[in-house]
DNA sequence: GTCGTGATCTCAATAGATGAGATTTCTAGT
DNA sequence: ACTAGAAATCTCATCTATTGAGATCACGAC
């Protein structure tokens, strides 16, 4: 990290660089702290709002302050209507009613992240962290595990040469021969056991396939950790393999309905 | 609509725009298309593509081809999370457990539309179409009409002048005077009944402010319409308005916590 | 290791971005 | 309805970034 070469920046990515200033911490800019924080004029300012506003990704606030936009969420509806991942997988976790669950996850993998696109609270006492739109690295978790485990040879390698430390500091190996010994172990189960995000719960994750050796996502089922005996867990661990192993087969021979004009699924690109 | 002077057109503009392509009925694009598309070649189709996807809003899938990116998901995730109306009014409404409500609905005021921003489904069997991300006109739906009718003046009459046919479609008047009647008797009652949007369920509308005398949003109790006497609907207009002035209550006296800058709430554009 | 597709680079010509201040548009209060 | 004050847009000359065409590069697949 840190190529010295400062890249050439274009118009597009200014205007679009001002989206990451709108964080948890700062939900609201006004034009002025705009003005400082891109070292622009005024006009240049506006010019930019406006374009981020025309798109809907702004909205004006109260005084001369922006916030996110309409935009955002009318996007986020119009993904969760048109990924066949949803449309296959809730309908399917909907009529799954076994009490051991407290909770559904599915996680889908964007890159070199993985980012949780459904969560479904069954027990309603259940303690969650979860939820649509959190971002986990590769190595962190169970949801992200057991996809880290099914990713193709060489996107293994790769991540694995750009990620040694982390992967180590996870107890994943010290050594790229010990990693691939751990994936393996983790295929050769088909499921990932953990309960490092939230202490209070265990969750066991299971892969989904949206290809032949392809992996997309994974499906993970929660439960409170002080109310789980060893046996419930097995069970566990045989309703998510089932359930996921069903998605992925949905998804082999799924096709776009609607006059959708080709695929769906993202690529992972290990190249950050 | 359609003043005869070109705009001029700015490069962020028409990156931006190319996330409008992106639909329900053409979730994903290839670069191809998209050249045929833009009316661009190879290298600049690739250069907008770059840009958007450098920004999380467009994710590579399946062959060359495009889909809409996780930095969507994010951005809705942290909507949700700095929204001081969803902070204060989630936990109000899932307090609310009285068996009349077949669901709840909150509707948000962006510009000249009314966007449906929180919805919980209490009864199983209800079937809804609202959801999180749905937009609506001004007109159009109790949701959206007790939200119009709170308007302040100027701003109601921008919106008459500019859309007096619509409202006379809707029924809310063929003249200004009518319309201001009507408005004034939706005012006068607190609260608007509809089930234009859904036949199958009655909605039941009250309004929200941020602000004395400046509407945001709107609250919605729904139920089938099959099982709703009037005397469960009365009991309803009740529930529905003693939980909107609750929440406007405590939206009137909020102050952000972590250290947030500044207001975050939206104010209406009448310009369109 | 080697092939093939998908993505990026180079360079000259051209079209768009920028800053400063005036101007217009919008909103709130009388 | 009218007006004061603020918010957003416009104008124009200068300068810098974007564009297209083709070659090249990089990465994933076998």
């Amino acid at each position: 990290m840190g190529t010295p070469s400062m890249q050439k920046q274009s118009s597009a990515d200014k205007v679009l660089k001002v989206l990451d200033l709108f964080t948890e911490d700062a939900p609201a800019w006004t034009v002025e702290m705009l003005m400082t924080e891109l070292g622009a004029t005024r006009a240049t300012t506006y010019r930019y709002l406006k374009a981020l506003y025309d798109a809907g990704l702004l909205a004006p606030g109260a005084g001369s302050s922006y916030v996110l936009g309409p935009r955002i969420i009318q996007l986020d509806r119009q993904i969760r209507r048109s990924d066949p991942l949803l449309q296959i997988a809730v309908p399917l976790l909907e009529d799954e009613r076994s009490p051991l669950i407290g909770a559904k996850n599915i996680s889908s993998l964007y890159g070199d992240q993985v980012l949780s696109v459904y969560v479904e609270r069954c027990d309603p006492d259940i303690v969650l962290t979860m939820q649509r739109g959190r971002v986990f690295p590769l190595v962190y978790g169970s949801p992200s595990r057991i996809i880290l485990a099914y990713l193709p040879p060489y996107q293994m390698k790769n991540f694995y040469t750009a990620n040694a430390e982390e992967v180590a500091r996870a107890h994943l190996g010290d050594t790229w021969e010990e990693f691939r010994t751990s994936m393996r172990r983790l295929r050769k189960h088909g499921h990932c056991i953990g309960n490092e995000m939230n202490r209070t719960v265990v969750g066991i994750s299971a892969p989904i396939f949206h290809d032949k050796s392809a992996v997309s996502a994974s499906l993970s089922y929660v439960r409170r950790v002080e109310f789980t005996s060893d046996e419930q867990k097995a069970e566990l661990v045989d309703l998510v393999m089932t359930a996921a192993d069903r998605i992925s087969k949905q998804l082999l021979s799924y096709k776009p309905e609607n006059g959708a004009k080709g695929p769906v699924f993202t690529t992972p690109r290990m190249s950050g």
